[in-house]
Parts: C-alpha cells; structure tokens; sequence
DNA sequence: CCGGCCCTGTGGAACGTTCCAGGCTGTCGC
DNA sequence: GCGACAGCCTGGAACGTTCCACAGGGCCGG
C-alpha cells in the first residue's frame, strides 16, 4: 500500500533521483547501463509515477475530462469511443465523469474535473447553465458536444438538428402524411432545433396548421408522457416525430399498449439511430449522427486550443442523416 | 489559463496562505472577517483549490477509479448509478475510464488511474488477466464487480450466476422443454459459472444427453455467431438460454431473418434484464441481477479497506432472480 | 500584576516530480 | 600538452498544497 517513489528507485539502482526521471520520461542523454539500472530497480519495486505529482510541476496532466450527462444514453457511447481513441492517439487519456442528468452533480462533476487539473473539457450534452460552462472555459479549453453554444472561449461540435428535424418531415410528407405531430426534447440537447425543423418544414410545405408539438424529454419516459398525451388529441395524428430515439421507444411501448398498430395507424420516426432500436419491436425510422467523428472532432478542437494556441472560437455542425426503416409507412386511407 | 494559487488568494485578501488553508478546508479557529475576506479574494478571482497538489501531502485524492470494461453494456450503467451514489455519499468522487473490452487498453486505463492515485479501484467486468488485478491490488483497495474473483487482497461482489443458469433451466423443463441449448460467453464475465450452472441443472433434471452449448460472446455478435451455429444442428433445440441479453438480441435478431418465430418456434431466455430488452422485438424472459446494489456494494468494499483497515477478503454473491415474459412457451407439439 | 491558556494567525518543511545549471571524465584537434 | 566539447550525471529549486510548531495578544484567575 505504500507507493515506491523515484527516490526508492534511485535508492536502489545507486544513482540520483534525477538520472531515473530522465530514464522514466525516455530522455536522451542515459548510458544503456544506467538506464537498465533504473528499469531493473523501478521493476523490482512495482515503481508507477505518480501523475499528481508530475502535473505540479509540468503544468500539464495529460488527460482530458469529459463530462457525459446521462450514461444510459447510448448516444454517448460512441461519442466516447471517439473521444477515447482521439485522445490516446494524442498522448492523453480520457477520464469520465457523470452527472446522472441533474444539474447540481454536473457541475459537482465538473468542478472535481478542474480540480484535478485535467488539460481540457469535453462536456457531452451538459445540463449546466451557459455560465458553468463559460466559467470552466475560462481555466481550460473546453467544448461542447451535442448541442450548439453560443458561450464566448467555448467550441461546439454537434449535428444539424434543424436540418435534421426537416428531414424527418420531409420524408413523411413524402409519404403522404399530414397531420404529423412532435413529441419535442424538453431542455435536452439539440431539443430546440429539431422542433424547429419540425414546424419550419411544416410550413414549408404548407401544414401549418397541422403542427402540434407536446412536451416530452431525451428519456423513455418523456416519450411515454408525450404519447400519453398524443392520444388525447382530437384526431390523431397520422405520424408523430419523437424527439430521439430513448422516447421514440418509450412511445411505441405505449402505442402498443394502446393496441395502435405501427406504421398501419400510425407512423413513428426517432432521432440518433441507436443500435438497440435496429432490434426494437419494430425496427425504427430515425436519424443518424455521426456520433463517433463528433467524439474525435471535440478532441480535435481542445487539442488545437491547447497545442496550437487557438482563441477564436469554432462551431462545427456535421450533417445528419435520414435512415428509413419500418415504422413509417403511408397513412391508412381513412380513419 | 492561468489558475490563481492560494498564494495569489492569500495576497489579495492580506494574510498568509496557511489562514487561506485553513480557511478552504473549513477547519475551525478562524475569524469570521478573515474567513469573510478570503472567501471573497477567492470568488474574485475565480480560485479552485489544485486536487493535484492537495492529493501529495495528503495522501488521499478522495477519488475512486472505476474501470469499465464496455461502456456499450447498459449492465454497466445501472453499476455505475450505485457506485457514484455510494461514492459521493462517503465524501469520494467516482471517475470513469474504459478500455472497450481490449485487453491492453484496460491495462492501461488501470494503470492512468493508478498514477493519478486514486484511493480505490472498482473494476466492472475486468478483462485484464489476474495479475494484473493482483497488482493493482497492490497499491490500492481493488473490487472486482461482476465476476467472482480469487486474488489475494482482491474483494469481488457478483450474483450467482451458477444459480442463475440454473433457474432458467428449471423454468424451461417446468415448461416442458427437454432439448435445450446454449449460447455461452466465452471468456466473459460469469460466463462459466452461468454455463455451468446450465449443465448442472440439465443433469439434475436428467437431460444430460441434450446438452449442448455453443461458443458465444457477451456482445450482440457473439449471439449472432452462437444462433447461427445453432442452427446448423440436427434436431433443433425447443429451447436456448442465450449467455446475456445483448447477445440473446443478436440470436432473436438471426431467429427472425431465419423465419423461425418466438416462441412459438423457439423459446429465447437471456441474462441481465437490460432496459431495452422489454421493449424489444418481443419482451424477452431473463434473468435479474442486482446491479445497482453490486455497484454500491463494491463501493462499500472499497472503503472497509480504506477506512475501517479490513485485511481479509470478501466475496459478496447476490440471488439472481427470474424474470418470465414472452420469449418462452411451451415446445411445439411434435416438429 | 503575573502566569497560563485560548484564540487566531504565521512561516517553513514536506509531498513526488521536473528542470535547470552545472560538474566530472575522457577524447579530439591542433 | 592543453583547451574545447560531448556525454553522462548530479543537486537544488520549484510546483501548490497541508500540517506542524510556534507566536502574539487578550483574558482570566489567583
């Protein structure tokens, strides 16, 4: 339990603590006896550098924090593949940290991030206010990932939501559908543009009228609500565009409930295109992002901050992707 | 950039930096004005106390290091949930890192944590070899979290898979199933137990002859891969217990393409009651584990040996219990 | 009025590293 | 034979904290 420190080490292979850090950070300059010497001693010893230390005095710690607001997302997951392997590739390690979608713990997340002096922030879909992330920006680069920021000194790397939102009715119009309804995010991220996709389009294509959007939220549960409240509606819907893919399961577990067949009632389009709703009971309309490249962008833009010295500040938007599969089909001919 | 001190907070507020310490950590004997005025220096100039630093005289980071093995396995989200809940309620803060079920990165993502210090190691589902459990146990109170383990100095907390495997099999033959298969998870955590806990209680029930079990892997592909060799097989089994859920989705995913019906055709039963599994294609049977409580139990370990001294080993096994839905009938009449 | 103690506050050492300035040898060129 | 220089190695200062020993002042009791 008592960590061997490079004094044991050097202790031990009779030489100065200086000549094994020089041999522990692989710098030049060390007799090939010597630096068998210290191997063989740090070895001996179960001899780990202790990082703590080491990023006191470079002031650098060679990790990059990420902040992920919801682990049971699976939107993240491969967002933080991405991130993973971009940092590795860069000579930094990724530590995760959660806030189980409650704002507080986020920025309790965040905060013991800072504290540990970690080199950047990746901040997945936070919760925050605008000003814990522009106060977290201040002390490290720092960007956001899945959502737009408009926070001065902080990136942005997310999808076209907006874009993605058009899509989703562009395609159901095509179908034939009408009266297309939307179960919107709530405050998640991205939830706003993708509405507005929503009745942008609509207009657009002259359904005005038709635009209903009820409250929902990036969980199962916000998909159940929404589609709960869906069914009150007066006629119902012929199509409804679930603000992703966690409530679009959620909604067609209370459409099946209800004994509404999908897509011969009703239509159903998500957004993520996670891989679990390609095995959902129907498997689901939905829209892709590129989630892995938006994990190696963010780390890409606090690399740029950190090693090249940016100070403007970058918004990358990646396009989306429509992926058709069963749950949408045209509209029954009347009801 | 650049993160003000506590000598800087100290200057600014007009007294040494020790009163600043004092102040910071809330000990006592502190007047109210000087507390008042170092409280104010610091907000003014955005000061966070350096973990790093705090972490080398102490000899405590008041951190814990988790190691998951597959960010993708929602089994690992509901551990987590316990662990930070558990974590933080002790004062500690949990920090994730993952090495996507590669050995190599595993090994290194113990080893990030390891040099950072961390006062405890919880390590969901390890896939490193023991030794390198062994030694990180070395240097650190170390859970393993959802594999029996039978290192020295190492505590682990799981279910009983054993038993495990052996419900579903009873519920099966309670069914009137007699020619069940299974698709087991090769070198994946549990995996052995639950396969044998199959074999055992297919011998008890006197169908020794009709075991068969197939290579697998806890990942979609490996029920992909075990569902297909299945297939392949003289007889078809009635019946197939499927090493966890997400490869049981890949088996039912590759059932569907065959236009081979469940249950009807097949009966399907999984492992770990994973969310989305109920509203999958069809809900499917499974088996619970405890996950939540695994997670804060492996916490609770962890702090019996850092702060209550325990030397001694613990091994904490959880009842599984099973869940029926709909991926299991009754065999067919005569095939 | 003095000794002691409590209360508040201070400086310095230590934690485990890195980095800098410099110190030996030994070889080479002239 | 001597200066220069390369190659290898060293001690000490510094990083931002905590903790310890101690200091000054006020107050209290005798």
């Amino acid at each position: 339990m008592k960590h061997p420190t490079i004094h044991d080490v050097a202790a031990r292979a009779g030489v100065s603590k200086s000549l094994v850090s020089l041999v522990m950070r692989e710098a030049g300059n060390v007799s090939e006896s010597s630096r068998r010497a210290v191997l063989d001693a740090a070895r001996a010893l179960g001899y780990r550098p202790n990082r703590a230390a080491q990023a006191l005095v470079r002031r650098r710690s060679q990790i990059l924090g990420v902040l992920v607001s919801d682990l049971h997302n699976p939107f993240f997951h491969d967002a933080v593949d991405g991130i993973d392997a971009a940092a590795v590739e860069h000579g930094y390690r990724a530590l995760l940290s959660t806030g189980h979608l409650v704002t507080k713990q986020e920025a309790q997340a965040i905060d013991t991030l800072l504290e540990l002096r970690v080199d950047g922030l990746v901040l997945a879909s936070p919760r925050v206010t605008s000003a814990t992330v522009a106060e977290a920006a201040q002390s490290v680069p720092t960007v956001v990932l899945g959502r737009s920021v408009r926070v001065d000194g902080v990136d942005s790397v997310h999808n076209d939501d907006r874009l993605g939102g058009g899509l989703v009715v562009d395609h159901l119009v095509e179908r034939g559908h009408e009266r297309i309804a939307h179960i919107h995010g709530g405050k998640g991220a991205g939830a706003r543009p993708r509405r507005s996709g929503y009745e942008a389009a609509m207009n657009r294509h002259g359904l005005g009228e038709h635009i209903l959007a009820v409250p929902g939220a990036f969980t199962e549960q916000g998909g159940v609500d929404g589609m709960r409240r869906l069914l009150t509606t007066k006629p119902l819907p012929t199509a409804v565009f679930v603000a992703n893919d966690l409530s679009a399961m959620g909604a067609l577990g209370v459409l099946d409930d209800a004994g509404i067949t999908v897509p011969d009632d009703i239509s159903v389009v998500g957004y993520d295109n996670l891989r679990a709703v390609e095995y959902s009971r129907i498997s689901l309309t939905t829209v892709d992002q590129p989630r892995y490249d938006m994990g190696s962008i963010a780390v890409a833009l606090v690399l740029e901050r950190l090693e090249e010295g940016r100070r403007t500040d970058r918004d990358v938007v990646l396009p989306p992707t429509l992926v058709v599969r069963d749950t949408t089909a045209p509209p029954r001919r009347r009801r």
